[in-house]
DNA sequence: GGGCCGTACTG
DNA sequence: CAGTACG
DNA sequence: GCCC
């Protein structure tokens, strides 16, 4: 178990226990901890055991180790499962909703035992968000608004993100001899706000015959964050990034790449306009 | 043992 | 004023 | 829960 995965259960488990009432500098301090796991240089799996080194991490006390012992230990944390099935896993969804907090997800789900986007929504086209304590109709049309934003920007990657991984993608394959340009295309290359996945185009005299291509997708898959292939074919690889980021990376010949980065910078849109 | 951010917004 | 969310 |  990474850093990443270790926080990852952390910072779930603080937001259940916000669900659930809890005291809320206790939560604070699993957040706290996630935070400094996830910020450490070192793995904190190879340093178990050293109690006095990783006590010495700042947000890392005394409970702190139990847990982490536990996670590393068990492969779980039993207060995360535990509130895992206590309450719904869409309400974890439902907390990413601007607006929609544990104690306002709580509420309505006292009130209709609902606890997904979708339920939460009709709810609210219903009218019956608004007749719940503390919540006037400008927090309802507020709500639906807030579940709109989120489902434009769900399973999408801020620019930022997405340009760092494509870079590092983009690294790798330029490293790889005979291959000369690796650039991303789609929306990331149209600077949109947000990227739904990547899309690199790569070209080089590696992409020209058969078994060039083969041993170029040879080394794309050594890509170090890559977790699952989803496809491959003779020019293009598509892949699922550590981060669920999925990627979709395509061989051309030189001179076909101009027209190619044309076609796959887009947009759809402005492709069928063309 | 006791504090842990401050503030705007909403009902 | 109290509860809640957020920068 | 952590830290002072």
């Amino acid at each position: 178990m990474d850093n990443k995965s270790i926080a990852g259960i952390l910072y779930e488990t603080a937001d259940l226990m916000e669900i659930d009432g809890a005291d809320s500098f206790r939560i604070r301090s699993y957040r706290n901890a996630a935070e400094a796991i996830e910020a450490h240089p070192q793995q904190i799996s190879d340093l178990i055991g050293n109690d006095k080194q990783l006590l010495a991490i700042s947000g890392i006390g005394k409970g702190m180790l139990q847990n982490l012992k536990e996670m590393l230990g068990e492969g779980r944390l039993k207060l995360h499962a535990e509130l895992l099935t206590k309450y719904r896993p869409s309400m974890l969804q439902l907390l990413k909703v601007q607006g929609l907090g544990p104690k306002t997800i709580a509420l309505i789900w006292s009130a209709y035992q609902v606890s997904d986007l979708e339920g939460v929504e009709s709810l609210a086209r219903e009218g019956k968000i608004r007749i719940l304590p503390r919540m006037g109709e400008k927090h309802e049309t507020k709500l639906l608004k807030a579940i709109e934003d989120y489902r434009r920007i769900a399973g999408r990657f801020l620019i930022d993100v997405a340009e760092k991984q494509a870079e590092k993608i983009a690294d790798h394959l330029r490293h790889y001899p005979g291959v000369e340009k690796a650039t991303p295309a789609g929306s990331l290359r149209r600077g949109r706000e947000t990227v739904g996945d990547l899309d690199i185009l790569v070209t080089g005299p590696a992409c020209c015959d058969d078994t060039e291509r083969q041993k170029l997708i040879d080394h794309i898959i050594k890509l170090p964050g890559l977790m699952e292939i989803i496809a491959r074919g003779e020019n293009k690889i598509s892949f699922r990034m550590r981060g669920d980021m999925q990627v979709d990376v395509r061989l051309l010949a030189p001179d076909s790449f101009g027209s190619a980065m044309q076609y796959f910078t887009g947009s759809k849109a402005h492709n069928v306009a063309l």
